[in-house]
DNA sequence: GCCGTTTTCGGCCCGACTGTTTTCAGTCG
């Protein structure tokens, strides 16, 4: 059973336990440990020792139990029970927004309901607002939320909301009464997919500001409004949601927005030790403010240096801040080049020279072309008679452009991306990977493949001597298609063994490696290439999401291989 | 259900908005 089958269970438990009405404690105690579980870097089912699981936080002794029985016997009595619940059915509607458990509960006891269906039904024929505490508008929400259901349960991938989120900004950075806007939520934390989007404004004078937000040209609803926070929805389908504070407020609200949940109620418990109450108007020692201008002031207060939002997820930032012990994280402008590019030989839409001067213009010492292998036929992938030419070209190209400047500054590796087959053996013979600066490897076909054989197929390839970089190592297409089934322990020890780095590719509907699998790599000690993968110029652009991606996973500097300059760089490739 | 440099019992983050109510419960983040 996976971590992710194991978080299920638990957060299904505290759905149902949450409609019983048990204590609200207990309830989150469930969903603590269900994203305890969800974060970890290895599969519990792997672990030898399976006392080592009470170890984790907020894993105590009686789930400790629940999920050894799980991993025991796939299955767990105690769950098996709950479900025969009369309760059980109502997690479905949970789902509906503006519907939480005491709602559920209710309409259950009074009505009979117990789905999406029957709800609808009994709201159509009005016997919603029947019910205590209940009204007419309730049953209209319901009846929305309904219909909304789908959308709600979607999320946007990063690169999809960045820079739609950014357009809103800039418009509500236009207005005089807006002194300081910034993002929060998942966004700021550049967490893969986003809900939707927070965005934090310091002003002394609200009402414009909300009410230019409520009109934007994007809003196609207005969900919520208030004087100080509003929520609407967009024309591009997801939520948005601001809030409004007093300068003097900044610091505190764009810490307690940007999140996470499990980070601020963290630092809000250090508070309480401390005798200080944390929100997101400041840090108070009874009634007075002691701070929340600024972010560092709010870590300050609770005796922490300042900790960068990607790594907000409570996932041990807090004990390393506390002993100053915090990564120093990777930066955009630490990437000295890109080792992932493609080119209209294949399936990119612009020659070698114009990717190549599109990156010096970026200030990059270098790229890799790494087209296709034959292989992979859609993409018109290189013969090994096409490979030379192609080689030829970046020749004359590297010749031309350091004459142009009158010195070496910028190179054109020759690389290419090989296709790794389905018995591991590569696209191309040793005489010709021989005489390339650098072989990025990577698998296009027969994900289908047993984990087995994945795994078996890959460190094969791992094996070989020319090779320099594994691209994409899971195959996901976020939202689109699962990794394949390979056994990333076994994998990034192959890697390390033999040398190889591993690529965090920044294509938005890739970033893979995960922020999760870079923070494993790097505990393993393994080289990252954070490349784009760009199939044309304006592609490179993405390497944000990608160094974003490895900031989440704790990466530094030196884990990277394309933050070197070129000379170390074409050491390393060779070693 | 979890947790402990005040604690093995008694706490557990905090506030805005909505709608149904005349002071608050439910939902959300």
């Amino acid at each position: 059973m996976t971590n992710q089958e194991i978080a299920e269970i638990l957060v299904h438990i505290s759905q149902i336990l949450d409609i019983q009405g048990e204590n609200p404690f207990k309830i989150r105690a469930y969903i603590k440990a269900a994203e305890t579980i969800e974060a970890l870097t290895y599969q519990l089912s792997s672990l030898e020792d399976k006392d080592k699981i009470q170890e984790l936080p907020g894993i105590g002794e009686a789930i400790t139990k629940k999920i050894k029985e799980l991993l025991d016997t796939g299955k767990l009595e105690y769950y098996e029970d709950l479900k025969k619940s009369e309760y059980a059915p109502l997690i479905e509607l949970l789902r509906i927004p503006g519907v939480g458990p005491k709602h559920a509960k209710l309409v259950h006891d009074k009505l009979g309901v117990k789905s999406i269906e029957e709800l609808r039904k009994a709201a159509e024929q009005r016997k919603l607002r029947e019910l205590p505490g209940l009204g007419e508008k309730v049953e209209q929400n319901i009846l929305q939320g309904i219909q909304q259901v789908k959308k709600f349960m979607e999320r946007f991938s990063l690169a999809y909301i960045y820079p739609r989120a950014q357009n809103i900004v800039e418009e509500l950075r236009e207005l005089k009464e807006v002194k300081q806007i910034t993002l929060g939520g998942s966004l700021r934390r550049m967490k893969e997919t986003i809900g939707d989007v927070d965005i934090l404004v310091a002003s002394i004078k609200p009402n414009p500001v909300m009410d230019a937000f409520i009109h934007l040209p994007q809003v196609v609803k207005v969900a919520s409004e208030g004087s100080t926070k509003a929520s609407i929805i967009t024309k591009d389908g997801f939520q948005v949601d601001l809030r409004v504070v007093k300068p003097e407020s900044f610091g505190a609200a764009q810490h307690y927005f940007t999140g996470s949940k499990a980070h601020n109620i963290r630092i809000r418990s250090l508070g309480i030790d401390r005798g200080l109450k944390v929100n997101e108007y400041g840090v108070f020692k009874g009634n007075k403010s002691i701070g929340g201008k600024t972010e560092e002031e709010v870590f300050k207060s609770v005796g922490l240096p300042y900790i960068p939002p990607e790594l907000r997820e409570d996932q041990g930032e807090i004990e390393a801040a506390q002993k100053n012990q915090l990564p120093h994280l990777i930066e955009l402008k630490d990437i000295k080049g890109d080792l992932h590019v493609h080119s209209e030989w294949t399936d990119g839409s612009n020659t070698i020279e114009e990717m190549a001067k599109a990156a010096q213009k970026r200030g990059y010492q270098y790229i890799a072309i790494c087209d296709h292998s034959p292989t992979v036929g859609i993409t018109n992938g290189l013969t090994p008679q096409r490979l030379k030419k192609h080689n030829e070209e970046i020749d004359k190209l590297n010749e031309k452009m350091s004459r142009a400047k009158g010195k070496v500054n910028f190179r054109i590796l020759k690389g290419i991306e090989v296709d790794i087959r389905s018995n591991g053996q590569l696209d191309f013979d040793d005489e010709i990977l021989k005489g390339l600066d650098i072989v990025v490897v990577a698998v296009h076909t027969k994900f289908t493949q047993s984990q087995e054989e994945m795994t078996k197929r890959i460190i094969q390839a791992m094996e070989n001597p020319h090779v320099d970089i594994f691209a994409h190592p899971t195959g996901r297409l976020i939202g689109r298609r699962e990794a394949y089934q390979v056994d990333m322990d076994k994998l990034m020890d192959a890697c390390k063994a033999n040398g190889k780095a591993l690529e965090l590719n920044a294509y938005p509907e890739r970033l893979d490696l995960s922020d999760l699998n870079c923070r494993k790599a790097k505990e393993k000690g393994i080289k990252i290439a954070i490349s784009t993968d760009a199939h044309q110029d304006g592609h490179y652009d993405w390497i944000r999401f990608g160094v974003a991606t490895a900031r989440r996973g704790w990466i530094e500097p030196e884990d990277v291989i394309n933050t070197m300059p070129l000379v170390k760089l074409s050491k390393w490739l060779k070693h």
